[in-house]
Formats: structure tokens, C-alpha cells, sequence
RNA sequence: GGCCCGUUGGUCAAGUGGUUAAGACACCGCCCUUUCACGGCGGUAACAUGGGUUCGAGUCCCGUACGGGUCACCA
């Protein structure tokens, strides 16, 4: 077999140096995961906060799971979420391609490589040659390494004979490999233990554990972030790192998000994806904030952090050794923190599909409706059942006209209301200040607290007994026509 | 089953040998108030377990239990 190394050696001036370099390297499936999203996340942020660069990659070797448009929702999704790459399919950059079919050559050249390196060796068994069928007793045997003691010649015959072949990792049979993660630690493995993997497929594409291994390297990725599931691969990948020269990056695994405390978050489980959060009317960069949490603590008290401020902050040694639950309350209390911290025009702008989801009449103001809202929605799908009374006053019991803590009954609203009729009738201006005015001072003349007056004037305008708002926001919304139309109603219920 | 990893309130978590064991969400109570919400104040609630080491252990070591990962021509 003749390796041209002069090829190797120029594939080595390529990769870039002196600088921090992480990828994300989802395959694509057609939708983010949560635990996905927090792993480009931290990846990200540790590129950036060294200022350094961030690296798309699509892994795509496996031919079974290609999902149409599926690259696109990365892209969206990562361009929504603020996650910016420097490098990646879509731009380019100095180490492409950066989609694994696109590489598939390297691949090969680089097995040959390492089998002339002796850290690899072709595999003539078929799938099931090697006794871990489905016959559960040696379910957890490991290949048994046979067609690494196959002589030149053996070899030579078998690829003469058009035998399909696998390129297998040779791991050595004694001693131990050791690796350092920046969250876990040192971790040490025996090599027994170790399974004489894979790396390239009978179709002649690598699979992952190879792929990896070799692009990280190749595109010069300094800092390897991934989840935990390939913690017990990694000794492997060292092994590979090795039997090649090169250097081996920094290792950053992080646990998995779970559902609860048995099972991750999935798809499966009907577990909503970041598409799918964003559809129940979260604000990404919420999403962002609560994900960054999951997993990674920055020490302090502080919760709310912009991207740019997780930049500033994030470190490595605040990531955690275990997994985390998701929570969805806790990420309603961001959502709400964020929708709440929104300039007023920006939240109604975000609001106002969801507004006219409920409220189709147009002489209804909705940057005034927003206003009322703001405040008091956890997420953008609570915004219709909320507001659902001013297009049409719903049909209400007069039991709703009698609140204790107001010292509200029936009697009394009929009254407060035949007060406040002509009041509000001929007020010269219909605004907040206007009508709040006019309203205290009328509770002032009649001596009675406001919340007296207040509460039957909501009721007759609202029809419900919780509202976003109170009487004067909402009598202002619905203008003096409708508001004056809603109390004679209540008159008429009432008398 | 082998190997690897993990375990602080219901949840997210701070904590790196000496603390009354932070803080946040949720929950409960009170205050504010024009309902609800916001805001303010307060409360309930935790170091899986057994042994060591040490003057002293949530923090270090060993065992146990429980949980997770992995052992694919998936990633």
C-alpha cells in the first residue's frame, strides 16, 4: 500500500494554529433538542470568550437518517438563538468542506494512514461473524480482534477476492488509557475494556467515533464540547489521537438534560424542542438564558444574562458533573423576566398576533392592550384566553358584583354604577388620567374607598373576575361608547 | 454483566477542611393595591448511606445503595 505522505504532510500546514477553535457538530434531525442547543451554547461561549472561533460541522455519515431540511432548521435555529458561526457550510471557511459526506475521501486516506501506522487493521467479517448476534448470551461480548492476526498474504487474498471490509481501531490488549475532561477530570480506563471499533464502514464512510476524531483534528478544534454519552468512548479516541502524533484537545463533556430524573428530554417523550418552545410562545432569548443555567452556574446570585454577558462570564469549571432537569416553571419565570424587561413597543409588536388572535374588533388599540399584558404573562400563548372580553362582554353571573375585601354587593354595585354612568358620560377627554381622575374623585364625593367604586365598574366592563388591568385601564381600551354601553347593562342585571 | 460516571431542599444550584449550609423557581403567609399580576417582607424545605483520615468533613479516602452512560457497519 503506498501512502503518499508529502499529501499528509500538506494536509498539516492547512490547519490553523495559535488560536482557540470549537465546533458544533449536530447530525441532522430536523428539529434542535434542548440538551443540543445548551451543547452549541457552551461551545459558543467558550469560543468567544477566548476569543476564538466557532465552527459548524454537519455530521451526516449516517445515510439512514437524512431528514429533508433539517440542516436548514440548524441554521435558523442558530441564527435565532444568536449563536453566529465564523466557519461553517453556508460560508465557508479555511478547513472545508464542513459537511462529513463532502469529506468522505480524507477519511480513507486517513485509515490507510493508520493502519500503516499500525493502529488499525481491515476486517473481512460480516456483521454477524463476530458472536455478538441477537442470541442474548454473549450479547455484551466484544469483537474478538481475528482479523488483526491475518498475515500479508491472507489479507492480499481476501481483497482479491472482492471481500467487503471494515477498518477497525487495533486497541492495545494490556495497560490502561487515561484521559483528562475539563468537567470530569482524569479518568481512567483498562484497555480490555476497550472494543477494537469501527472507523470505516463497509460503505466506505466513517463512522463517528473516526469521523470526528479526524476532522476535529484536521479543522484544528481546540476545545472538543460534547455530552457525556461519549465519555466512555473517549479513552478510545485518545488512543487514536495517539497512534496518529497529534495533539489531543480539550475534552468538555456535559451531562444530559433530563425530562425527570430517569429519562433525557425527548422528542419521543413529547418533550418540546427549541422550534417547539418558541411555538408555545417563548422569547428565544429566554430560552437561551434558562438553557445556560441548566447545567452551568457562574457563582453568583445573578440570573438574567444577555448572550453578550454570558460571553463575559461563562467558565468552564461552573459546568456540573450530573444531570439536570428541565424545568418549565423556572423557564416561565424567565420567559415572564424577559417579557417584562421588553420595551413596550417591542413586546407589543411580539404580542400583537396573539392579541388579535382574541380581540378582532380594530378600533381596539393594541399597543394599549400590550400595556396591560406586559406584566402579567408568563408566555405569549397566555395572551387570548386572557383578553377574550372586549371584542364581546361574556355573558356573567351578578354574583361576580360581591367581593368582601372591597365591600362589594349587589346593592352597592347598583349603585356605584348609576354613579359613575353619567360621570364617565360627559367626561370632556378619554384618557388613563382622565378617567382615573374623574373616578377618585367621584369615590372622594361619595366617601367611599375606591376599591368600593372600582370593582363594580370592572365587572360591568369586563364581565370576568380576574382581568389583565383594572377598571380605568380597561374602560379606556374599550372607549367611552362601549364602556357606557357595558355599564347600563350592568344597570339593567343589577335593577 | 464488564467498564466509566454521578448523588446538597420538590426543581435549578452556591460551596474546593472550620458557614447559623447562599441564592433562584415553585409553594405558603403578610404588606402594597382597583381584581389579577408586578413589587416588598417573611416562612416551610437539603448534604443518599456506612466506615475511616482529621482537633474539625457537604468538602479527602474506602465500601454500600440508588441512578445514569457505554459495550452498533447510530451519532
Amino acid at each position: 500500500m503506498a501512502i503518499d505522505l508529502k499529501w499528509f504532510e500538506q494536509m498539516e500546514t492547512k490547519i490553523p494554529t495559535g488560536e482557540v477553535r470549537t465546533r458544533f457538530a449536530p447530525s441532522p434531525t430536523g428539529y434542535m433538542h434542548v440538551g443540543n442547543l445548551r451543547t452549541a451554547l457552551y461551545t459558543y461561549l467558550i469560543a468567544r470568550s477566548h476569543s476564538g472561533k466557532f465552527i459548524l460541522r454537519i455530521e451526516d455519515t449516517d445515510q439512514n437518517r437524512l431528514v429533508e431540511g433539517a440542516v436548514q432548521v440548524i441554521y435558523d435555529t442558530m441564527k435565532k438563538c444568536g449563536l453566529t458561526h465564523d466557519e461553517g457550510p453556508d460560508i465557508g471557511g479555511p478547513v472545508g468542506p464542513y459537511v462529513q459526506t463532502e469529506r468522505r475521501s480524507l477519511y480513507g486516506k486517513y485509515a490507510e494512514l493508520l493502519i500503516e501506522k499500525g493502529g488499525a487493521y481491515r476486517c473481512f467479517c460480516g456483521k454477524d461473524d463476530d458472536g455478538d448476534g441477537e442470541d442474548g448470551g454473549k450479547a455484551f461480548s466484544k469483537y474478538d480482534g481475528r482479523c488483526s492476526r491475518l498475515t500479508e498474504e491472507e489479507i492480499q487474498a481476501k481483497l482479491d477476492a472482492g471481500i467487503p471490509y471494515v477498518i477497525r481501531q487495533k486497541i492495545p490488549r494490556e495497560g490502561e488509557t487515561t484521559f483528562h475532561d475539563a468537567v470530569f477530570g482524569n479518568i481512567t480506563t483498562p484497555n480490555d475494556s476497550l472494543d477494537d471499533q469501527i472507523l470505516i464502514k463497509s460503505d466506505g464512510l466513517p463512522t463517528y467515533n473516526f469521523a470526528n476524531v479526524i476532522d476535529d483534528h484536521l479543522m484544528g478544534i481546540t476545545h472538543v464540547v460534547r455530552g457525556s454519552e461519549y465519555l466512555s468512548s473517549a479513552p478510545k479516541y485518545n488512543l487514536l489521537y495517539e497512534s496518529f502524533g497529534w495533539d489531543v484537545p480539550v475534552y468538555i463533556h456535559c451531562p444530559p438534560v433530563m425530562r425527570d430524573a430517569h429519562n433525557k428530554m425527548s422528542k419521543r417523550h413529547g418533550d418540546p424542542s427549541y422550534e417547539d418552545l418558541i411555538a408555545q410562545g417563548y422569547i428565544s432569548e429566554a430560552v437561551v438564558n434558562y438553557v445556560a443555567l441548566l447545567g452551568w452556574s457562574p457563582g453568583g446570585e445573578r440570573e438574567i444574562f444577555t448572550l453578550d454577558e454570558l460571553v463575559d462570564v461563562f467558565d468552564i469549571g461552573g459546568i456540573s458533573k450530573s444531570p439536570s432537569i428541565f424545568d418549565i416553571e423556572k423557564l416561565n419565570y424567565f420567559n415572564s423576566a424577559y417579557i417584562r424587561a421588553m420595551p413596550l413597543e417591542k413586546f407589543a409588536d411580539a404580542a400583537r398576533p396573539f392579541i388579535r388572535q382574541a380581540i378582532k374588533n380594530p378600533d381596539i388599540n393594541t399597543v394599549d392592550v400590550a400595556a396591560i399584558l406586559q406584566q402579567r404573562c408568563e408566555k405569549l400563548t397566555d395572551i387570548p384566553e386572557k383578553i377574550d372580553f372586549f371584542d364581546e362582554l361574556p355573558e356573567y353571573d351578578n354574583s361576580l358584583f360581591v367581593h368582601k375585601k372591597s365591600k362589594s354587593d349587589e346593592s352597592s354595585s347598583l349603585e356605584m354604577l348609576n354613579a359613575v354612568l353619567p360621570v364617565l358620560e360627559s367626561l370632556d377627554t378619554w384618557t388613563e388620567e382622565s378617567i382615573h381622575g374623574a373616578l377618585v374623585a367621584l369615590a372622594e364625593k361619595l366617601e367611599v374607598k375606591n376599591a368600593k367604586l372600582m370593582w363594580p365598574l370592572r365587572i360591568a366592563v369586563a364581565g370576568k373576575a380576574v382581568t389583565p388591568g383594572g377598571a380605568v385601564e380597561i374602560c379606556h381600551i374599550l372607549g367611552r361608547g362601549e364602556t357606557v354601553r357595558r355599564i347600563n347593562l350592568g344597570i339593567q342585571k343589577l335593577s
